[in-house]
DNA sequence: CTGAAAGCGCTAACAG
DNA sequence: CTGTTAGCGCTTTCAG
């Protein structure tokens, strides 16, 4: 800025009003401080500006990793942010995602100054006393306080994809669940739970293991599962990676999918597509839900009125790797 | 970061010296400024620190927008981002980014301070004159300069999608191209070109359009093309995005796919699986680019050796939208 | 209308 | 070992 500044021959006062568009200069000044920086390419740094004026026009999005479903919301986030001014900053800590209370520390290493608000993806906790408006989308806790959220119904979801499996002549039904520290996966497997019920069709609780979200910590009690002495016809996983996981598994012990076990999951990551059979599972409106938690965030920061919670229906996708029982 | 200072009955000098783990600081104090420091969840100010020290220990992604083709090469980076200790953070502009020379922008607004070094993808202009390390992943202008670049074989894929065109029987190839200003569509094109001479085909000018690499810009080339006089019974688009909306646009105007018309795509985005019918296309590695990229970028930043330009395969993935000829 | 000066939160000499 | 001081690049009074 000091180099615009000498160029023009004025202060670099001066050139901070005519990059900040402030009023009191001269259109003579004006022009002359735009021409020199066009031609020199000046930028104002994010860092400086936004040190000294708490407004940067840049919404945080905080993650702990890039993955199928945080860049889903991101695309829909991206989507949404059209002619509302601001930019994007998706950040991300690296290793350090995995440690509790990322979001916490996220939101204070960028949140006084670089970002005027957040939005966090899948935060381990929610408490809203940051300086910043937030917004979460499905926090593991659930929706609570005065944090707006967004989330899906996992709870009809599950019903929706456990009622698929039943409509299709399954009774013996197994569940590998999520973490169940969360929220999702809790309002899932009682979702399992109650469309079980419904039927009148018995839990067996063999049958029901904890995956733990993560295609890695899925393989082992899924193939515990379906190498037991009664094993299932037919599997709802909490989420696509460990369906994925869990084809995989069935395929190691012998089992074809879909013609030996059907096989459902939840989220509908595009990877969910793309894999072999292409998994049928139940549809989250990712980027929907990542442009919704932007709109909210946008009327936040506008200090308009938000609803304090908002759920986006659930859908079936049938793709290949479910099928009438024999 | 005065409230720890206080709390714990030190200088913020202290405190920074803790934080940083600078040597000098007695047993005790350290451990009084580290309960306190985390009794408030203290956490450096990134905008603060980067500011005085030009060191953040955060690499940038730039792109233009977020979309199927930049979030693929950021779940690369991020899976290689493990243990090098940087955090990654990717930035878009929103509506700014449809300008040329964003990444400039881009760059000298994050780059003196918030982030030690950044991959921009698919940048207009490769101008490495910026203070940071930069490496480029499929500049429009092609490799070139002292910018390390990483990118797809585009003519060798563009000559495999062509050719499996011709093996399938087709004649009549028609060719919906990207942005001609963009080095990697001249490059599909001349691939396309090539493989058609090779197999002594000639090429109808007629048949050869320019479809923007967008779905909005390529829906009425694509119109123009498939109601012509005599029309092509198969067509290789530029990208995927030009790819699926070819396919739209042959069923609005009568043409089944692939019975009376086969579309094969390039770049096998997941979103080029969802479709219907799930189309046929040339799949870059856009994981393996971003976290080649990332590796490059480190390597930069540590001052070691690196290539210049690395070219990464191309391959061909057979789905549901191309079939032999009648 | 313009510029001098103070200060955002932090780090880096340097002095004690 | 610790605190004082200066200043990163910018915005913001406020006086000229």
């Amino acid at each position: 800025m000091a180099d615009v500044a000498r160029q023009a021959g004025v202060s670099v006062a001066t050139v901070s009003k005519v990059v900040n568009g402030r009023y009191g200069v001269a259109q003579s000044t004006l022009d002359r401080v735009q021409q020199v920086i066009s031609d020199l390419g000046y930028e104002a740094s994010l860092g400086a500006s936004s040190l000294r004026s708490h407004r940067t026009n840049v919404i945080g999005i905080l993650v702990a990793e890039f993955e199928p479903f945080s860049t889903e919301l991101l695309k829909g986030a991206s989507s949404a942010i059209g002619a509302t001014g601001y930019e994007l900053l998706a950040y991300s800590g690296g290793a350090r995602g995995a440690e509790v209370g990322w979001e916490r520390r996220y939101l204070s290493r960028l949140g006084g100054t670089l970002i005027d608000g957040a939005i966090i993806v899948t935060p381990t906790v929610v408490d809203a006393a940051n300086g910043i408006p937030v917004v979460a989308i499905d926090p593991h806790t659930g929706p609570s306080g005065s944090t707006p959220t967004v989330d899906a119904d996992n709870f009809a979801g599950a019903v929706m994809a456990t009622e698929h499996l039943i409509a299709l002549g399954h009774r013996r039904i197994g569940h590998v669940g999520g973490r169940p520290d969360l929220e999702s996966a809790r309002l899932r497997e009682a979702g399992y739970r109650s469309a079980m019920a419904a039927a009148g069709l018995p839990v067996d609780e063999s049958l029901v293991v904890n995956g733990g979200y993560r295609a890695e910590t899925a393989g082992q009690p899924a193939r515990a599962m379906l190498t037991g002495p009664d094993r299932p016809t037919a599997v709802f996983a909490a989420n696509d990676l460990s369906a994925i996981r869990t084809v995989e598994v069935a395929r190691e012990v012998g089992l074809r999918v879909p013609e030996d076990l059907s096989v459902i999951g939840f989220d509908n990551v595009p990877e969910s597509a793309l894999c072999d059979p292409p998994l049928t599972t139940i549809s989250q409106p990712l980027r929907d839900i990542g442009a919704q938690a932007l709109r909210l965030l946008v009327d936040l920061l506008n200090e308009r009125e938000v609803p304090t919670h908002l759920r986006l229906p659930t859908s079936l996708v049938e793709r290949g790797s479910t099928r009438r029982l024999a």
